[in-house]
Parts: C-alpha cells; structure tokens; sequence
DNA sequence: CAGTGGTCTAGACCACTTC
DNA sequence: AAGTGGTCTAGACCACTGG
C-alpha cells in the first residue's frame, strides 16, 4: 500500500488481494479477511477496502454472504467472459497454439448488412480483414472483420501484426474497447472458397457466427464473420447471467 | 426516496431513474442530472448516489465519462445478458410466442457427463425434464435439463408448471440463483427422435447447445443439452466482455 | 475557471450469522 | 454477545473536461 503511488488504493489492494488468490494463498471457498481486518491491516478506511472488495466480485474473484464473511470463488467462475471471447486465448486454454494467416487487408465500401451493423454514413467505408485461424498449424476457422474507417484507422496501419497478436487487444490500445458483443450463431455449410481453405469437405457442416462488438457507449466498434468447421472446432460461450 | 421504507435508499434511487430510463424521460446518449444534483434533489449523501450510479453502471443502463457527466446507454447496450440466455425471453423478443410442453419429468441416475457436470455425489440423483420448446406453436427446440436431487426437490415437485414458464425464473425462486452460464455449441445432425419431435428431415443440421449453469459460489445447478433445428431457430448470445 | 466524476476518510447504525 | 457484511452520512481533495 503506498501512498506515493499514483495508483489509487483500492486499485492497489486489489491486485495484492489477486495475487494471493492466484498465488494459492487463498484457496475457493475459503474466507479472505473481514473487513475491519483489512481496514487495520492495509491502513485504509472501509470504504476503500469496500470498493476493493466489490469490483472483485463484479469480477467474478470473490462472494459475499451477509454475516458470515467474503469468500473466493471456484478458479471456474473466475476465468469468466473474456477469455472466451477472443479465439486465441481459447485455443491456448485447450493446450494447443493458435496461430493465423492475414490474407487480405483493404478499404471497402461494404454489404448493406455491414454498413448497417457498423452504422457507416454515407462517406464511410470499412476495414475489411481476412484471417485464416489455426491451432497447432491445422486451420480451425475462416474469420472475416470489418471495422469503421476512419475511426479505426490505427487499426488498418497495423494489420500486419495480426498474424497471432488478438484484434481486440490491439483495438483496445487503439482506444476501441470491447464492452458488449452480440453473437448469432447458425449451422451452416462452408461456402467453396472456405471449404478449400479449410480444406474440409463441402458438405461438412459447421458453425456460422456473426458477431457485432459496441463499446460502452454503444457504438458498434467491430463486426465479424466466421465460419468454424464442425469437426475442428466446438464453439465455447460462458457468460454472467444478470441479477434482475 | 422514503426513509420509512425498508428498502435501501441507493435502491429506491435506483429505482426512480430505472423508470425514468425506461419512460423515456431520459433519452440515450443524454447525460443525467450530476451527482451533486442528485444529492440536492434526493436529499441523500453522495455515497448513496454513487452506490446507486454505479450499480446501474454494472448494469449497462449508464456509462460514466470522467470530467464529462453519466450518460444513459443505448437499449442495445440495456437489455443485455440475462434476457438472451432465457429461450421464452428471446422468441418474445422476436415477437413470437413462447410456449412448451412438458414430455418427461423424472429421477435419473444420468449419464457420466451429467454426473460430473453436476459433481453429484455416489448416493445423489438427477432431476430430468425433457421438453419441447415452441414459438408460435412451431416446434423450435428439443430440450433436456438435468438438475442436482436433492438439491432441486421444489423443481421436480413443481415440474407442472414449466409448460411455458421458465426453468432459470423457478430455479431462482427455489434458491438456485444462476450466476454464470458456460456453454458449448456445435452443428450436429438431429438424432430419430429429435427429427420426429420437431418435424425436420433427418438429414437437416442444427444446433447442439450444452449448458452448464452456477450458482455464485461455483457449484453447478443445472446442465441442459438443447437441440435447435437450423432452418427454425437462430441462436443469440449476448455477453459484456470483461475489462482486464 | 467552474463543473464533472474519481478517490478517500472516520465515523455511525443496522441486519444477519454463529455461539 | 460478538463478529460479519449492508447501508448511510458529511465532509475532503484530486483529475479531467469544457468554455
């Protein structure tokens, strides 16, 4: 806890509370300190340890049961959200390494169905961007991106990073932060060109999501097509089921 | 903002700008009143009115812009999470109607993937419900729930009512409050019995979704295993991405 | 500069759990 | 009764935004 830090405290006692989470030190289910107690221990008053506390379980880290204590939740609650939504960390957490193929990078005017979904105006045109994903070098999805030109244009400049570097850490950095993403999801037949890259049969079946990502505002900031083959790749949601 | 009433003061707050949100008073994109505002207005301290803020913040219904004011979301952004992860929520939407018939309602011993999704003990059994999901009268979905027994007891007493209620609503009310959702999604072929169910040819692919659901803590309160035939249903997914 | 939200304090009282 | 988290107050100072 360091008052010269230019971190905020609770910020602070946060991490040194996740450290020891993931350190092992407090294992799930078992209680972290009272209240009272980390006000004396960290030298902050309630309300300081009390945000800490509650932004760790928005965060899915820790419980609360009213007059018994604060808890850590089970390591499976607290890999939550966005892990999952970004490919390549799934295809890390299943042991193998992901790996992809930029094939195109380009300014486009873009279909009906994306100008729409990136609510393009008329002069506005978009990123398009075409990846072959892999995982172990085999090829587990056909990705198409769009993005709004020109507010992503940091994004187009540094396309070619995104041979295994996430597109949205790297639209985080460009100030485009994921905060919502709508996912529609349909069993579908690999288009010819798919196939061929895939290199699966025509008629094997697999997944079409389309994906659109607002920021907290609610802007669509992104908007992505892929195609993922029935027999490489099960598609992996987990999310938080809201209160009311 | 009743100092009688039992509920919180930071509650009732919240209330009052949930229906002022959702009224239309107060337009998406358009700040609302300033903190200091809401204090003179509500006579309540400011703790009080950020509690309320930032649990609507957590909410997606405000987004906070530092030196700028609050601003409310888009209803895009608003109805978010929970309403998507409840079939009879999402034909709703669509403007369909939501209905479902009970087929199956029974004590299982369940298959090792039940078993271990449910971390059931040697002694424990599993609640099976099996059900036949419409909208509109048209059959849109097999599905199959499994829950822990005894844990689940009010659920299999009150089986009957599930024609077209909903299981998470029931779950919550019987204490099984669900927190976070995973689940899997692959393209799959209807088995003989699922094609006969909802009427599809046997050779029409579809969506295979499995779900587990938790509870806060992180022990499992249900595991469902869902057919969506492809030409009737499409399914949606809706989650926040995680900040860090 | 004034106004906004972001952080922080040092108290207080209450409701729930456990013994 | 003692300990836990839940609610609430009345202040304070800071950082960011806009004219």
């Amino acid at each position: 806890m360091e008052r010269s830090n230019p971190l905020p405290l609770y910020y602070q006692l946060k991490e040194v509370l996740k450290q020891q989470i993931r350190a092992g030190h407090l294992a799930p289910h078992t209680a972290i300190p009272s209240e009272p107690e980390l006000v004396a221990r960290y030298r902050v008053s309630r309300a300081t340890v009390r945000q800490a506390l509650t932004e760790l379980v928005h965060e899915g880290l820790l419980y609360r049961q009213h007059g018994k204590g604060t808890f850590v939740c089970e390591p499976r609650v607290q890999q939550t959200l966005s892990e999952l939504t970004s490919l390549s960390e799934d295809i890390r957490r299943r042991g193998k390494r992901p790996g992809g193929l930029l094939l195109v990078s380009e300014l486009v005017r873009g279909s009906e169905t994306v100008r729409e979904r990136l609510r393009l105006l008329d002069e506005e045109q978009a990123i398009r961007l075409v990846r072959v994903r892999t995982a172990d070098e085999v090829p587990i999805a056909y990705e198409v991106d769009y993005l709004p030109y020109p507010r992503a244009t940091g994004i187009y400049q540094r396309a070619r990073e995104l041979g295994e570097g996430s597109l949205y850490s790297m639209m985080a950095s460009e100030g485009l932060t994921p905060y919502i993403a709508e996912q529609n999801v349909k069993a579908a037949l690999p288009s010819a060109r798919e196939a061929e890259l895939l290199r699966i049969p025509p008629d094997e079946p697999g997944l079409r999501v389309t994906c659109t990502t607002f920021d907290q505002t609610g802007s669509p900031i992104a908007y992505s097509e892929v195609f993922y083959p029935g027999s490489r790749y099960e598609y992996m949601v987990t999310l938080r089921v809201a209160k009311s």
